[in-house]
DNA sequence: TATGAATGAGCGTTCATTCAT
DNA sequence: TATGAATGAACGCTCATTCAT
């Protein structure tokens, strides 16, 4: 059974978060620095790294509930219908994910735990974003040769692609959405 | 006109490529330390610098020339026919790409080059790579509706999420090639 | 009067004493961490600090009451009447002062009592040890022209060098015991 | 062959431990701190530890510093002829030795070298110090039925449990000086 | 080109000890 | 007595990169 946290913990942990969280709005995340935390949490160092494994632990922890915040809005929205209503549904999310190529890097390496006891809030947030975007293909709105599962499993293979190709000089042409646009096009409507 | 290198310039660079190439294949990729370099080279750290920009121009090279290997092979053979044919083809070249975490880190990141006056080896050899497989895709076996070019594209973006999740703990019941395969299949014979 | 201290006072000490010397068992006296005492013997890390001043108040128990054994074993011998017999005698207590340099280290700095308020186990035995030779060369074996008394503090002396050189990489030519021997007849049999 | 050290390397080096030596004069070797040092020195981090292994390296260059001045006093004087000139002559030493608790240790520690690789300073300077009070019992002033070579031996050991004392409340009532006097006379004058 | 000492900012660690509950 | 989260002040380390010679 674990054991529960203490009150005095429980407050520990949320100003080290608030603190981080008000610190990255200040200056981004590549810029957020364990000391300046640590300082201004007025906490001691040590007290850090007994609430996070490292600093990845607390940059994921932040930017999983910075997905988790779009997830929300992605979950209130009617499923889309449309290729259209897709990509503009997940516009914002995707420009979150984008934001930093820090912030990129971190969800890459993140979103898919090494180890089964390293799933942290990332890969606990895109196992979330996958089922939401099964439920969207389980109305039969798009392609019924392929599995709800498969289709959300192709679109976050494009998803990820159209993001990487944000940052990369030779396909500055097309905005991320325009590209995500053709590439599910092509995935959900064959042949439309 | 551009100045000829001279001999020396060239058998130090020679040499420098050779002992990376050395120590790689002892200790892997991620392990290779400039440090190691430049002493078992016999050069003096700033030489190593005065032939490479940093440290991933080298790796650039180093798995740009792995990457070219295995798209020579790619090249030689008849265009793939079927789902599996490109599978198997390709999965070569794909078991060179995530031998290592590192490796697949570093072709992420260079692949799509972030500058134009960047494009290295790794970004040279993914448009070779791309145009290959667009010249597979226009014999026309697979898709008609969408121009090969797109075929590629996507084809490589389920190439990348299929390398993602081998190392993703969640999804060590499938193997990469069973995964992709299902991908391919979806993407490329849709309805069938 | 000094309240009698309860059972679960004692016990609980007990407890962590027999944790600790069941520890020092598995991993020798350096790697002794409180963390793991008070984890094995199930207590809180303030419990530790209510029954031991602080570590070193426990390592002066432990290490204390292994000198305490071996002086048992020396006080029930006969005096010794020759060097040869005062070495052989106090070997095994002076291979369990250097079985580790932690522990010789500890001994050094606590076997002078820094102030009267803090003498120790080691401190009182040391006492007890330097009262036992005294008998000994109370027995007019050795020198006459000087006290027992300095004639054990000189052994003292002799026998802490020693043990120091053990610790030497210099002077692994000779054993402690030679080394041992070789002072003191220097010492107690001058001119013989 | 050892490679001869650049300038710049020395001059570093030399800065290092020049403002080492300030700060340990303004507030005692027990307070140095690294990170005061390389600031003060204005050098990176990284630099100290390319210079000196660790904090101990430093330490171990510094006090043996202090130990090497006082030999040089030492070496100077004339080769003393009663035990009461052996105990005046040393007592600067000795002092320099005892005037930090810290000092004491750090000597005790690094003294005897664990590893002949390990020589340094303290290490070396033990040696000359052991040799320039050979070459006093060389005079044969002293004891002539043991080497000169165990009187200073002897001496030494004498001397390390008289600086301990020092440190000992239960031995404040005779100086260090007096504690010494006893103990050389018994070891160097027997039946005198 | 070649040299290699120096850079440098930040991270993680240590672990006995304290103190509010 | 017992609890255990928090303390805290260093230290050591990393290692690609730069720059004066």
């Amino acid at each position: 059974m674990v054991r529960q946290m203490q009150k005095r913990t429980l407050e520990t942990r949320a100003r080290l978060v608030a603190v981080a969280t008000a610190l990255v709005a200040e200056n981004g995340y590549g810029a957020l620095r364990t000391d300046e935390v640590v300082k201004r949490a007025g906490v001691a160092k040590g007290t850090f790294f007994s609430h996070f494994k490292d600093k990845d632990a607390l940059m994921d922890l932040l930017i999983g509930a910075g997905i988790d915040t779009h997830l929300d809005q992605l979950a209130k929205a009617p499923p889309p219908e449309t290729v259209e209503e897709l990509v503009a549904l997940q516009a914002p999310l995707l420009h979150f994910m984008i934001q930093e190529r820090y912030v990129f890097d971190v969800i890459l390496r993140l979103s898919g735990a090494a180890a089964v006891a390293e799933i942290g809030a990332i890969a606990t947030t895109f196992g979330r974003y996958l089922d939401l975007t099964v439920s969207w293909f389980e109305k039969g709105t798009f392609r019924n040769d392929i599995s709800a599962e498969l289709q959300a499993d192709g679109m976050q293979a494009f998803v990820t692609q159209a993001m990487a190709l944000h940052f990369c000089a030779l396909h500055e042409d097309q905005s991320m959405e325009a590209r995500l646009t053709v590439y599910l096009r092509a995935w959900l409507c064959p042949g439309g």
